[in-house]
DNA sequence: GAGTGGTCTAGACCACTGT
DNA sequence: CAGTGGTCTAGACCACTCC
């Protein structure tokens, strides 16, 4: 198994410090040359390495060396902000969308509501570290938050409800798995379509046991270790 | 991309009821011909159903439906039979190995072992609905437990420490990643070296605050859907 | 022994990125 | 523009499974 050697010389190479987080390896042309094999077979070596976390490809413009993970605990961590604070990473959010819709028919199940509800729902970008990181998805039930059509597109939508509705998570119901990118996470964030991400929904719960707001984070699995306490 | 649209194509056949949980695809070859394409291309396609749990492979035996998945609590669910029987799936657990071993580095670390302590080790293979599903690895430090060493291979280890030892879990610590198949789980569970796992980490806690069992459950990512209440 | 997937070769053209 | 990855073709041989 060629594919396999060749994974491992890489993998060498990174845990040797020759490459460094966030590099760029040479193209797929010149390694598949310097392994004296085709590109299919180098592909092959580069998938299992990005399934180990080792390193991630961007669309069309290379492969690179994977920073170390984010360490997230879905139950307690509603803001993701702090968790990347926290660990002191350079992050930054920006806003995809935010608008109102009537919720589509996951949402309205999660969050039980009736038939014709209408969600807030925004949609964030997160960089991290200077990489596209991870798309969110926030709903919550505009019934329960009179005035929050006003809320600003780049508001924190839970610190904006513990601000104005003193909401606060007494627990969270929380989701792992792993899923294909949609088309709009691949594009927004420069990955091949249908590509492995992390999937983590939360559905925050108030005191009064009613589900208020439920977030979707869908993060490069490379980049996110979950453990809980 | 024509590989989208085969996934497209064989997705349907799957919802539509034509092919069944647990059924066999025809061959790579056989498929790659009917939509007029190469085994490469074909095999794109496959990889990306896979991904999103709707079919799976076993090495060299051929592709197969997906079943539905399990749904699995890791910081309360500690016995993984309860599990299945909960969801009334048809499970078999055979024993890999047993032993006595000094406690790997990792081990050691989780369950604050001091050096050179050995650790009663139990590799157990789950096979649920009539497939090979996941391997599962037990460590439970010999310190804790006089006369440990003497368990049965087919025992089931988190049982034996309630009944003999009165050690009932408090709760858990919880560690979720993908992880590629080592050697033993690929061939194990006949799967091809280094493919995608959900790898599921969970440590015991007493009600004196102490580590006293470990447990890892390496399950195909098809087969479960991690919920946390 | 026939058929399967596992792996590999040696090319090709395209859409897009970065300069 | 040159270079990159994305996608695809048309084969090949091997080790293994199943009958």
């Amino acid at each position: 198994m060629q594919y396999l050697m060749i994974k491992d010389a890489i993998e060498e190479q990174i845990e040797s410090g020759m490459l460094k987080s966030g590099h760029k390896l040479p193209s797929e042309r010149v390694l598949a040359e310097s392994f004296s094999t085709t590109r299919i077979t180098l592909r092959e070596a580069l998938n299992h390495l990005a399934l180990s976390g080792k390193v991630y490809k961007e669309e069309r413009r290379g492969w690179f060396v994977s920073t170390d993970t984010l360490s997230f605990n879905p139950v307690t961590d509603t803001d993701f902000a702090k968790v990347c604070q926290k660990q002191k990473w350079h992050y930054a959010v920006s806003s995809i969308s935010a608008q109102r819709v009537l919720a589509p028919k996951e949402i309205a199940e999660t969050l039980q509501l009736p038939p014709f509800s209408y969600v807030i729902m925004q949609t964030k970008l997160w960089t991290i570290e200077g990489r596209k990181a991870a798309v969110q998805y926030q709903y919550a039930p505009e019934k329960q938050f009179s005035n929050i059509a006003m809320i600003d597109e780049d508001a924190n939508l839970t610190e904006y409800l513990k601000v104005h509705y003193l909401c606060e998570s007494q627990k969270n119901r929380v989701k792992v798995e792993v899923a294909p990118a949609t088309e709009l996470e691949s594009s927004t964030l420069n990955i091949s379509s249908g590509s492995m991400l992390m999937s983590i929904t939360q559905t925050a719960i108030n005191n009064q046991n009613i589900s208020y707001l439920l977030q979707v984070l869908r993060i490069s699995h490379d980049l996110v270790t979950i453990e809980i306490e």
